[in-house]
RNA sequence: GCCGAAGUGGCGGAACUGGUAGACGCGCCGGAUUCAAAAUCCGGUUCUGGCAACAGAGUGCGAGUUCGAUUCUCGCCUUCGGCACCA
């Protein structure tokens, strides 16, 4: 055992013993109860950032608590292997992406273990495995079978840099998310799963997420977008190619103020204007390509043009004209949309743009007619100029109008989801093929079970352009499983997003031969602990939430929710640099920068430490590739030992919080890991003593901490104020060393081994075996508090005169009311406020205060 | 625009149920140790006044409820995140 702390060799040794004792595997077949902790698994991009080593870090220290609990804990990890880059990164360098993509698993899995992480190695895969792929393959088919999945030709976006179609969540501000480019819209045969089907499902069960942040299920909320509304038909009058127009409203009883109707111009009778009219082809051409492009301009002009038809109201028999508009999405609802310039912002400036009539039919605060020159009225009120309407509201006018549609079979009510279909096909390489083959006889045929799993072949080149399946002629051609003749396999592949959907369920079955999921998966799902980061809020986190009722439906599960406690883990921000090169901004690395500091201490500017070049601070900023500030969590574990990063990630922040990177944070981390090493090395050095005076008051703060750390590590995941908590213990074992004795200092150092050991468990498990234990601290029970090492003989009380702290008294514990009061009445400083003032009333809050209010 | 989160010392943060604001750490200041430095240890550190005891002010701003508000209510301001022509 060394004298000076050495991380390298006590992390080491520390690993070696947990190895062979196997105290990280996942033991189903315990009696003790099941603890499933997982943290979002990595793309495998190379190597690890510190974002990552904050989310391991955080479900780690979880999971270690958890197994001192005496719990039996599924902790296991993998690699969300599919996806783009693999396939960049061949182009760029000519390697194939298969390859790429194990040796950086291998890689980053050894960086993984430098951390110390406690994953049940035995059940690690990657989702590129066939043995993995094959299984959500089968799961398709069988979703072919009960019509949950379904092909057809839809508009969609394509990203001309990657060359694939996007799926809606993947658009930014109409850019793809990974390329950045400008979205386009093109027309293809695309697989989609009907997810629109389980859209009130997904809703209504975040009511029963209690352990989800609140901004989760919110976001979630908005995405699924329900909307309660009534369809109504316009009859067209002089329209060879259709008889009439449905829209959607949420505001039938504002039908009476209807002045025109606009449709998209993806719309089928705005496309069948264009046909015979080159105006309007170009207008909607322009909308087309436009859309999406002019998306990110705040303030986009109303544009429109009237297409010569005209539709019939269908109570007023009004007739009104038909417009097409670049307002209106071919996306959502029908397509098309009633306009109520008076009572909507939109209609109202289309209105406005194009002298269309506007007409109020809901009264204002006053029961007049709303002033609408300035701005539509978009609240709710009685009805006005509504015929036999006026002066229902809202909800009597809603009834009253569906009533007299669906009378007319002219409309009836309908609920509208944001959420659409997903779609899953992607003209890429590097993903899970779809196993569907194409015949030019049977259509589309799922394969069959026992020819799966459709394999992607891995030996090929990657060149950009076309996915490499497309021209693979020996692996396209097949013969139908139908009908025997020769057909084609389909050369699509699925998002990625399908493999991340269902990944936490296999690992609970892994190795699981003959089917997806096997009984374990029931016995350990729903996971009891998620940690990811925010920006998996909508997608994943709703995508995996419907696989996981897709797997109940098939009956693999029997619960209805993946995750029950969802922790989502900051950022982890890093100060920027900058100078200037030709009128450009350089970014510089912050381990090239000196700090300059004012004298309170305040960083005041920075210099380039080679060049002594003046470079200016641009602020903590998320670490980042662009920004140039990312700390190599590598390098940190190297000089500092990965217990301090642990340490400092876990103290410098609350979890959700976004973490501030910070070098002397670090040096401050170690110096307490140092410290806390030197501390036990003196103890057990020490002779044994009999107990010392101070011996209560140790134990005391020794008690009082546990209960604290445990509550916080447990429950309310604050590991930062745990920590606080333990170093504030440790200050008190220097302060009463001498006073309290051997035995009691032992018992302090025990309880900060264990309490720490979820946290920096190589100097724990070190720790524990010098402080005379055998075995991993991994498996020592957890410090339980001792009640009767809480009592005290006094209390301290603070003293307030009309809420201002004037004095402290000290009172025995069973003091009665009165000489409590009494006490605080005669305090020194007390009586220099109450003098000669008269004592209106004494407020006494049992073990915290007394105040005595004057007058 | 809508939704969500957050504003506390020089900095990261703490104060959990309305009850001592600033725990813990960083930084800074002073001291010890050292030939010297590193490392380590001890003390101080919200601001203002005071040798001190202590007093006054203080949790983004403005009101309110309360014996008492960082915490609750109302109205603003700012920052960050998400969504964004969703009919």
């Amino acid at each position: 055992m060394h004298d000076t702390y050495n991380p390298t060799a006590i992390e080491a040794a520390a690993r070696a013993l947990w190895d062979a004792t196997g105290v990280d595997a996942a033991d189903e077949t315990r009696s003790a109860e099941h603890y499933y902790c997982l943290a979002m698994f990595p793309y495998p991009s190379g190597k690890l950032h510190m974002g990552h080593v904050r989310n391991y870090t955080i479900a780690d220290v979880i999971a270690r608590f958890q197994r001192m609990q005496g719990r039996a804990v599924l902790h296991p990890m993998g690699w969300d292997a599919f996806g783009l880059p693999a396939e960049n990164a061949a182009i760029q360098h000519g390697v194939a992406p298969a390859q790429w993509t194990r040796e950086n698993i291998a890689h980053m899995r050894e960086q993984l273990k430098s951390l110390g992480l406690s994953y049940d190695w035995s059940r690690e895969f990657a989702t590129c495995d066939p043995d993995y792929y094959r299984w959500e393959q089968w799961l398709f088919t069988r979703l072919v079978e009960k019509g949950l999945a379904y092909r057809k030709n839809a508009i969609v976006n394509w990203d001309p840099i990657d060359n694939t179609v996007l799926a809606n969540e993947q658009v930014i501000d109409g850019r793809g998310w990974r390329s950045g480019a400008l979205v386009e819209q093109r027309e293809i045969s695309q697989w989609f799963l009907r997810i629109s089907e389980y859209a009130d499902e997904l809703l209504e069960g975040l009511d029963h997420l209690p352990e989800w942040p609140e901004a989760v299920r919110t976001m979630q909320r908005n995405w699924i977008g329900k909307s309660r509304g009534m369809s109504i038909r316009f009859p067209v009058e002089n329209c060879p190619a259709c008889d009439e127009l449905e829209v959607f409203t949420t505001r039938p009883d504002t039908l009476f103020g209807v002045t025109y109707l606009a449709v998209a111009a993806g719309h089928p009778l705005a496309q069948s204007v264009a046909e015979r009219r080159e105006d309007i082809a170009q207008f909607c051409a322009e909308c087309l390509r436009g859309s999406t492009a002019a998306a990110d301009l705040e303030t986009q002009e109303k544009r429109g043009m009237p297409l010569g038809l005209l539709a019939r109201h269908p109570l007023t028999g009004d007739i009104l004209p038909i417009w097409v508009a670049n307002f209106v999405l071919m996306g959502y609802g029908t397509g098309a949309v009633m306009s109520v310039p008076a009572h909507d912002q939109r209609d109202w400036e289309f209105a406005q743009a194009y002298d269309l009539p506007i007409r109020a039919v809901i009264a204002g605060p006053d029961g007049e007619a709303p002033d609408v020159r300035d701005a539509a009225f978009t609240d709710t009120g009685p009805l006005i100029r509504s015929d036999d309407f006026d002066g229902l509201d809202f909800t009597a006018a809603f009834s009253a109008i569906r009533d007299a549609l669906e009378e007319e079979g002219l409309g009836e009510e309908r609920i509208q989801y944001r959420l659409r279909d997903w779609g899953v096909s992607r003209q890429r390489y590097w993903g899970c093929p779809i196993p569907i083959i194409r015949c030019g006889h049977c259509g589309d045929v799922p394969v069959p079970e026992e020819q799966l799993p459709v394999h992607l072949p891995e030996d090929v080149i990657v060149t950009g352009g076309a996915s490499p399946l497309t021209t693979m002629d020996d692996w396209k051609a097949v013969d139908c499983p139908r009908c025997g003749r020769a057909a084609t396999r389909e050369t699509d592949t699925f998002d990625t997003f399908f493999e991340s959907s269902w990944y936490y369920a296999r690992f609970a079955s892994a190795g699981c031969a003959d089917a997806m999921l096997d009984d374990r998966a029931r016995q350990w799902t729903p996971v009891d602990q998620y940690v990811g980061g925010i920006e998996h809020a909508i997608l994943h986190l709703l995508y995996a939430r419907f696989f996981h009722r897709l797997m109940r439906d098939e009956g693999l599960l029997d619960s209805s929710e993946p995750f029950t406690r969802l922790l989502t883990q900051g950022m982890v921000l890093a100060d920027s640099w900058s100078r200037d090169v030709d009128g450009r901004k350089e970014w510089i690395a912050p381990d090239r920068v000196t700090l300059e500091r004012d004298d309170k201490g305040r960083i005041s500017g920075g210099t380039l430490t080679e060049t002594g070049e003046l470079v200016s601070h641009e602020g903590m900023v998320k670490m980042s590739k662009s920004k140039n500030n990312g700390i190599d969590p590598e390098a940190m574990i190297a000089r500092y030992g990965a217990d301090t990063v642990r340490l400092f990630i876990m103290f410098a922040a609350p979890p959700e919080a976004s973490l501030e990177w910070s070098d002397t944070g670090v040096e401050g981390a170690s110096r307490f890991v140092r410290r806390f090493w030197r501390m036990v090395q003196e103890h057990v050095a020490s002779r044994p003593e009999p107990h010392g005076p101070a011996r209560d008051e140790l134990r005391r703060k020794v008690h009082e901490t546990i209960a604290k750390a445990t509550d916080d590590i447990g429950r309310r995941q604050t590991f930062n104020t745990a920590i606080a908590a333990v170093m504030e213990m440790l200050n008190t074992v220097t302060a009463l060393r001498e006073t309290a004795g051997y035995e009691t200092v032992q018992e302090a150092l025990e309880a900060a081994c264990l309490l720490l050991a979820p946290i920096i468990p190589h100097t724990a498990q070190a720790l524990w075996e010098r402080l005379g234990h055998d075995g991993p601290v991994v498996t020592a029970p957890w410090p339980q508090v001792d009640e009767s090492a809480l009592t005290v003989s006094t209390l301290e009380l603070v003293v307030q005169v009309n809420g201002k702290l004037r004095g402290r008294i000290s009172v025995p514990v069973e003091a009665a009311r009165d000489a409590v009061l009494t006490a605080a009445r005669e305090d020194e400083n007390v009586m220099r406020f109450i003098d000669g003032k008269t004592i209106r009333k004494e407020i006494l809050v049992p073990g915290k205060l007394v105040n005595l209010v004057v007058g």
